[in-house]
DNA sequence: TTAGTGTAAATTGTTTACATAGCGCGCATG
DNA sequence: CATGCGCGCTATGTAAACAATTTACACTAA
């Protein structure tokens, strides 16, 4: 047996037990179950199988699935269990317009701080998707969005905004009637990036928060008419 | 004895455990309590203590205190205990932004979907408040204005929206440097309403946004100035 | 065949008991 | 008198046992 190995590895798990109790590692435990979808919308969360799955007792378990309550992402019924939760298109569409809001106040703030720096950053994102975009490679191209629009998010500076915000992008995820929509606007979606970026060096606030909004609104548009078919 | 009115409560008492567990009727009297200000900002939740007054095991009481974090009403410390949160003049400029981001979008999607009659309704509002803010009367246009909030908040239809406005208001009376703020701005207020109600008239849905948007900047104006001095 | 009922297994709700981590107080010592 | 150390108390973290409810399935009777 490594000595150095196990007393490193007791060491880290010292170091996890220290800033976040059982229940908070469960809590991500869970999270990242239900987004990446490996506890699909509907499914039930056992509490036995899921305690011995991770090796605790049910206390911590119940602790963390009412976690999960408060944030929205599961359902718990008396007597009868926690249900990963299944967002309907209506919600889907209520959740849009709030994001278009948080995003369109990302904008209006982001224009009163800009600075040099950020455009020219901000400048490169464009270029590079551009470039992805017409080579119509999605794979690369989602992630770089992600990273785009979580970028302007965290810029302004509102902890609680950024917060909030990934929160509802989170609570998405939990829609079956989503998945096929983001394949549609991958030029579109960049030229309205650019529109962002120039509102933004325009320095009008209203502006900026319009086109910010927009951005939002007609993804949302995408939703829906993928949704009629 | 009145034999149909301990029928009722038994009923009553009976459909209360059916859609609600232990937990969550916990969830709501600690939340009862910390909004009310008997238990102030800072103030630890002893769960010796709290399980012994309402008469349940530590248990069902730990629940209810998670998902009174997750909500952002308390910090949980490993080891040190639960504490009511204070919610710092910073976070609460935060949070005055996103609440009038999401006013605004209440203002926007208003504007679509405005009635003869809930303008009929919303100018019955303006002009009791007129007269109750000529009057001086305080203690009674506050809970009007909450009122009148309320009812436009939830005119849009949108729930999350409903259900996330009322959270941020919830989060802003954990911050102790609050409550002096309201007396200021009365008739000015009121003012500000108008402002509202016009532009939901107007048809015009970047004008109703911007409109419920200033009108929670300028209170957010208001708490930076009282909190100069 | 089908509707209804009773029973057993599984699962959740709750309580109790034990282990462990902080924190304060007192005592000894420089 | 100040400071450091150790002891004990209190509160929290975790686990296991107990209680109550739901669900599934088989059996009975119309």
């Amino acid at each position: 047996m490594d000595n150095s190995t196990s007393s490193q590895t007791a060491q880290n798990d010292l170091q996890v037990l220290r800033t976040s109790s059982l229940t908070g590692a469960l809590v991500r435990e869970l999270e990242h179950l239900i987004l990446t979808g490996e506890l699909k919308p509907g499914e039930r969360l056992n509490e036995i199988q899921l305690s011995a799955r991770f090796g605790t007792s049910r206390g911590p378990l119940r602790e963390a699935t009412r976690t999960l309550e408060a944030k929205g992402l599961v359902d718990a019924i008396r007597n009868r269990g926690v249900f990963v939760r299944s967002i309907s298109s209506e919600e889907a569409l209520e959740i849009y317009d709030i994001r278009a809001a948080l995003f369109g106040l990302a904008g209006r703030l982001l224009t009163d701080m800009i600075t040099d720096a950020m455009l020219v950053r901000l400048n490169e994102f464009l270029n590079q998707m551009d470039e992805i975009a017409q080579q119509r490679d999605f794979d690369r191209y989602y992630p770089l969005n992600l990273q785009f629009h979580d970028f302007l998010i965290k810029s302004t500076n509102n902890k609680t905004l950024a917060r909030e915000y990934k929160s509802l992008v989170n609570k998405l995820h939990l829609c079956r009637a989503r998945g096929l929509v983001q394949a549609g606007g991958l030029a579109v979606s960049n030229h309205e990036h650019r529109e962002m970026v120039d509102a933004l060096a325009s320095g009008n606030r209203e502006r900026a928060q319009e086109a910010f909004f927009r951005h939002v609104e007609r993804s949302k548009q995408r939703f829906t008419t993928t949704l009629a078919k």
